[in-house]
DNA sequence: CGCATCCTTGAGGGCCATCAAAATGCGTGG
DNA sequence: CCACGCATTTTGATGGCCCTCAAGGATGCG
């Protein structure tokens, strides 16, 4: 993955200095940061497709994406809906925590690197810095507002503009963390993994990319999405980056 | 509406007693119990569709429905989309407390009663006692489940079994805190309502509202939705509750 | 170079949106 | 009690989005 903005954070914390990037962590104090990172026990790699946390399983961990992409996934009826996808920074199964069994699966996409924290660290540094709680607290809450969001985009948009609006949204997020570049973004996305977010067939996926290619909005191909005006796919896929709580009207003051 | 099954709880916590009611609430210790009755300053009457917080708003206090149905809603486009509903028991926006401001709406339905409870007090009731910040966030949580859940039925499912779906879930909502009965469900909910739920027009969402009527699997008329059996509502939807975190396998345990 | 995965294209049909209009139910005021 | 206005529900006709079945082409890997 291209990184072109190398924080200041990524190298004093390279494990988790993207963590909220951009959203509350300029609030954080140093103690704070050094706090989040001491908070890994393990750091691990994963291949193509890994299944890291099945739906219902009992975990004493939970996972920082550090590299890569991960999806929520939960099957029905013998096939797999993505419910939400997440980009390096992302503490991503942090619901598990608190939930103590998981609703759904963490699937990664690509192969991907993530670092490992044992809850009981996490009950640890809650119960020593209060503050630290309610960060992972917003954390997760930040994650439920990406859920609904999807959720009014799947009632509000046909299948070309859904596939449009994760785009825009991914670009978004990447940017956040120091990812992707002005043109666009790598990503080992299939055409059926976008299939899977937007309910729709691979088949009409196709077709529905094919359009976004042949109109200028979008060019997706294997490993990389191009993207010719950033005006022009936000404003397709009616696209208010509000709900990511970085610096729009809902930012933190 | 129809309270078929008073609980004990309910009659000594008035206000709070369906409060996680069938789900973390059995392993709550009196004393929480008492703290979080006493977490309510005012309790207040609301009318019809009534907005009681808007999207952006910076609000000091979060509520606890009592009595009613309350949506999360989004605008776009100049249409509202409903991303969730809730019934009695549920603390509602306790969203906006970690987040400061809400990215969405919220709705009352029909009249509805609700417990406020300030901010300042939930800041005080958790450095007091470290568990119940746990509960309260694990309240948050289940309502992300929803919201995954959702997503996933909106990307399966046809707009008449999206129907069924939303009365199945909500059917079992209800029950959680003691209300609807072996046979339905008591709800001001309107068609156009459901259609904003379904992402569908109001009158496709007649004709299949109409289609579920023929087919014996539920009958909404204003006011009330009957159903005939529980087994041929939930299997035509693929509805599985276990992600209310009710009894089912994520059950804490 | 063979295989598996992913992507692409075509034809036919069903689900759902849109435009248009009418019937029903309900609260209000005469 | 009836008349009226309004929101809600219902029905019909037409067209577009998307699914299904079917087949073929491209890409990457061992």
């Amino acid at each position: 993955m291209n990184r072109t903005t190398g924080s200041v954070e990524a190298s004093s914390f390279p494990l988790t200095g993207d963590f909220l990037a951009g959203r509350l962590r300029q609030n954080l104090s140093l103690d704070d940061l050094k706090y989040i990172e001491a908070l890994v026990e393990t750091v691990s790699d994963h291949g193509d497709t890994a299944r890291l946390l099945a739906r219902g399983t009992k975990t004493d961990c939970s996972t920082i994406l550090i590299e890569g992409y991960i999806f929520r996934t939960i099957e029905s009826a013998g096939k797999r809906f993505i419910t939400g996808i997440h980009v390096p920074g992302d503490f991503v199964d942090l619901h598990g925590f608190a939930l103590k069994r998981l609703d759904h699966n963490i699937d990664c996409v690509g192969p991907a690197k993530i670092a490992l924290v044992p809850h009981e660290r996490l009950t640890a540094a809650m119960a020593d810095d209060p503050h630290l709680g309610r960060l992972l607290w917003f954390s997760t809450l930040l994650d439920a507002a990406v859920h609904r969001q999807w959720i009014m985009k799947l009632e509000q948009l046909t299948v070309p503009r859904r596939i449009a609006y994760i785009f825009a949204e991914i670009w978004r997020r990447l940017e956040m963390v120091g990812l992707g570049d002005e043109t666009g973004f790598d990503t080992p996305l299939t055409q059926n993994n976008i299939a899977e977010m937007c309910g729709a067939t691979a088949i009409h996926t196709n077709r529905a990319i094919g359009k976004l290619r042949a109109e200028g909005i979008a060019d997706f191909r294997r490993g990389r999405v191009e993207i010719a005006s950033r005006e022009t796919l936000e404003s397709f896929a009616d696209f208010e980056p509000d709900y990511l709580y970085g610096d729009g009207d809902l930012s933190f003051r």
